[in-house]
DNA sequence: TTTAAAATGATAGTATTACTATCATAAATA
DNA sequence: TATTTATGATAGTAATACTATCATTTTAAA
C-alpha cells in the first residue's frame, strides 16, 4: 500500500496542474534542482527544458513564468509546512508543547519525507531560505495576494499564532511572532551560512538544533 | 554655510563613484526614483537612460550592472542609519535609553533629512523594504561578501547588538536581535502595506509609530 | 590660453531572455 | 477506431544586458 499525497494549491498559480501528469513532475522535480544550484536569476525556461529534454513551449503550458513557479514551490513548501504541524500537533493539549513542536516543525519539516517523489524538499527548503522572500517583494504583490496567491503563507501564520494566543491570550502580537518565527528561521540559516556577522548561530556545527534552540527561547521570553 | 555629507562606501561596488559627478548624482537621484515607481525588476539602465538624457554607455561606466547599482543604494542606506544611531544616541549614557533611540533610529531614519540633495531618504527607505533583501539573497553572496559589499550592514548590526549587550550583558543573541531589528522593520511595514494578515501592524493608522511601539515590545521583553 | 586628459554622447552590435504562434506527432480516452 | 489532449519541433519577436568604437564636450594642467 502506498499513500499520495498531492497538495492542493491555488489554480492560479498554474496553467495545467504539474503533479497530474509525468512532465508536470519532471518540471517540478528539476526546477527545485536548478533553482537551488544555480539561483532563480540564472534559472530559465530554456535550459530546463533543455535537462529534462522537453521544449520551452511544453513548459510555458503548465507555468506562466518562472515567477509563478517559484510562487507554486514556495506555496508548496508552506502547505507542506502547515500540514505537518496538523499531524505533529494533533491531539497535544498542552499549549506551550504545541508550540515547542511548530518550532520543531518549521525547523526541521525538510527532514521529514512525505513520499513524494518529486519534490526533495531538503532542496526546496534551501530555495525558500534563498529565494523565498522573491515570491513576495514584486510590484504585482497586491494583485496577486488579490488572487489569493499567498493564501498558503497566511494559513501558515493564522495557524501558529492561534497556537501562540492559546500559550498567552494576551500576547499582542501573535501574528507578528509567527511570521518573525518563519523569517528568523530562514534568515538566520542562511546568515549562519554566508553573513555569519549577522546572526548568533554558529555556521560550523548543528545549525537547525541551534536554531531551534534559540527561537525557542525568543518563544519563551516573549511569551511569558 | 552648507554642511556637505557624502557617505563613503566599499569602492567595488562602483566603477567611478556617483557621488563626485553631476552625471552619478543624477543616476542616484533618478535610479531611486524609478526603482521605487515601477520596483527593481522593471527597473533597466536604459530607462534610466532616456530619463536623464544620457546613455546606456554612460550609466555602465558608473555601475558594473543593476544589482550593484542597488547594493550601493541599500549601503548608503545603511550607512546613513548607522551614522543616524551614532549621532542620535552620542552623549546618552543610559543603555536602554539609547536602546530606544536606535529602535527610533531604525524606524524613522527616512524622516530625517541630511541635506544630501539627491538622496529622497523616503524613497530610498522604501526602496530598502520592498528590495532590499535581494541585495544579498543572490548566487554570488560569497564572493561578493569576500569583496566586503555587505560591510555597511555588518557594521550596523554590530553597532546596535554592541548596544543591545550594554542593556543586558547576559543576553545570549544580540546579534540576532540586532538584525532582526532591521528585518522586522521592514517586513512588518510591508506586510501593513500589502500583506495584512501576516502582521499585527495595522495597515491604516500611522504604521512607523505603531511598529515603533512593537519593536520595543520585543526589545523589553527579550532583554528583561 | 592652449593643450592634454577625462567624461560623456552617439551609435552599433551581440548573445540571451522571455515569451508567442503554428503545425506535426504521440499518447490517452471514449 | 476515432478523437481529444498532450507534447515536440521549429520559428519568430521584442526586450534585456551588456560591449565596443569613435566623436564631442568639459575639465584641469601646463
Amino acid at each position: 500500500m502506498s499513500i499520495a499525497i498531492k497538495i492542493s494549491l491555488n489554480e492560479g498559480l498554474y496553467l495545467k496542474e504539474p503533479q497530474d501528469s509525468k512532465l508536470g513532475r519532471k518540471i517540478m522535480q528539476y526546477s527545485i534542482e536548478m533553482i537551488d544550484e544555480f539561483g532563480f536569476e540564472a534559472f530559465t525556461f530554456k535550459k530546463l527544458a533543455q535537462k529534462i529534454n522537453s521544449t520551452e513551449a511544453s513548459i510555458y503550458r503548465y507555468f506562466e513564468n518562472k515567477h509563478l513557479l517559484l510562487l507554486f514551490l514556495v506555496n508548496w513548501y508552506w502547505e507542506w509546512v502547515n500540514y505537518l504541524i496538523g499531524i505533529n500537533t494533533m491531539n497535544i493539549a498542552n499549549p506551550k508543547e504545541k508550540l515547542k513542536i511548530v518550532v520543531h516543525s518549521i525547523v526541521s519539516a525538510s527532514k521529514e519525507d512525505p513520499g513524494v517523489a518529486y519534490v526533495n524538499e531538503n532542496k526546496l527548503h534551501n530555495i525558500v531560505i534563498s529565494e523565498g522572500n522573491k515570491a513576495y517583494h514584486t510590484k504585482d504583490v497586491d494583485q496577486e495576494n488579490s488572487k489569493g496567491f499567498f493564501k498558503s503563507y497566511k494559513a501558515l501564520a493564522t495557524a501558529v499564532s492561534k497556537v501562540i494566543s492559546e500559550v498567552n491570550p494576551n500576547f499582542e502580537y501573535p501574528y507578528t511572532l509567527a511570521t518573525n518565527l518563519f523569517e528568523m528561521s530562514n534568515n538566520h540559516i542562511y546568515f549562519a551560512q554566508h553573513l555569519p556577522r549577522l546572526t548568533d548561530v554558529a555556521a560550523h556545527k548543528n545549525k537547525a538544533d541551534e536554531l531551534e534552540t534559540m527561537l525557542n527561547y525568543f518563544v519563551d521570553k516573549l511569551l511569558s
